[in-house]
DNA sequence: TGCCTAAATGCAAGTATTTGCATTTAATTA
DNA sequence: TAATTAAATGCAAATACTTGCATTTAGGCA
């Protein structure tokens, strides 16, 4: 279970304050779970509780909050971002492109490669993302590609 | 030296038609070599030989560009994408948080991840980008830091 | 060469996200 | 508790990119 406690304690510590927004904010992802949503449907869901929140205060925060890895923001190749809850290991997906569903791996590149070639070069972030079909989406593709 | 009449054979080739504003991108990409422009960079190159030619001819045409592996499209994190020719040789990308600058790499990391544990989920694309600072950026931040 | 048609273009409107700036407010401090 | 102030918000405009639809055109064919 995530408390949204914690995560306001997270914010404090790192210097934020807890605003009447963000603890809607929280508080939603804290009981969607792991569930993954667009900025839009965010704000669907808070305006619900608080009607005169704007808009550009739900994408600062979810900026804020992907930063400090509160939450988990991916590209499904929609033309739209979806956010949810982190997990507190480092990860990346696979993402279904028909589908959408993503599935987390612990995976991560940096562990395999030679950073020695890259003196040069110091590291500080990365993304990758695995792009594909799920299991059910591929049975529907051979089906009506004629099997 | 990359020839656009190579690229114009591959379109071609792959059922694409040849069309006056199609071909002064292509020429305007082979010209730069591997130079990185920006979608608003390209149009402003490309009005000057056909001061017609629409905004929305330039994003179709990089998003076919793309799509067909003729260009390569990055996510420099300035919030706008950056194309060049693409190498033929697969490959992916270290990026300067600072000056933008970019470093083809050859690793992959599909070469090493276990596919043998996704065998139900079936790979078909992936996007691995490397942030970071280059040595010279890496320079100036220990100096202006303090050493 | 002229006709035909699917593909490409131009244009205007739409979408997702970001930003500048004036105002409000959370949290610190007296 | 009231005063202070930096951070956060609201609002409106900007940006980057996409899309629907009417028109044009490339390239195949008679
Ligand atoms: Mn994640
Ligand atoms: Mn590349
Ligand atoms: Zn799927
Ligand atoms: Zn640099």
């Amino acid at each position: 279970m995530i408390k949204n406690k914690d995560l306001e304690k997270e914010l404090v510590q790192k210097g934020y304050k807890i605003t009447r927004q963000r603890k809607i904010i929280l508080d939603t992802f804290a009981r969607l779970k792991k569930r993954w949503i667009t900025a839009q449907e965010l704000y669907e869901i808070v305006i619900e509780k608080n009607p005169k929140i704007n808009f550009s205060t739900v994408y600062r925060n979810l900026d804020i909050l992907t930063r400090i890895s509160i939450l988990c923001k991916i590209d499904k190749g929609q033309g739209v971002y979806y956010y949810s809850l982190n997990n507190k290991d480092h990860h990346h997906h696979l993402i279904c492109k028909l589908c959408g569903k993503t599935k987390s791996i612990h995976f991560c590149p940096l562990e395999y490669i030679d950073t020695e070639n890259f003196q040069d070069f110091t590291i500080v972030e990365h993304k990758l993302e695995i792009y594909g079909y799920c299991k059910e989406c591929m049975k529907d593709r051979l089906v009506s590609s004629g099997k």
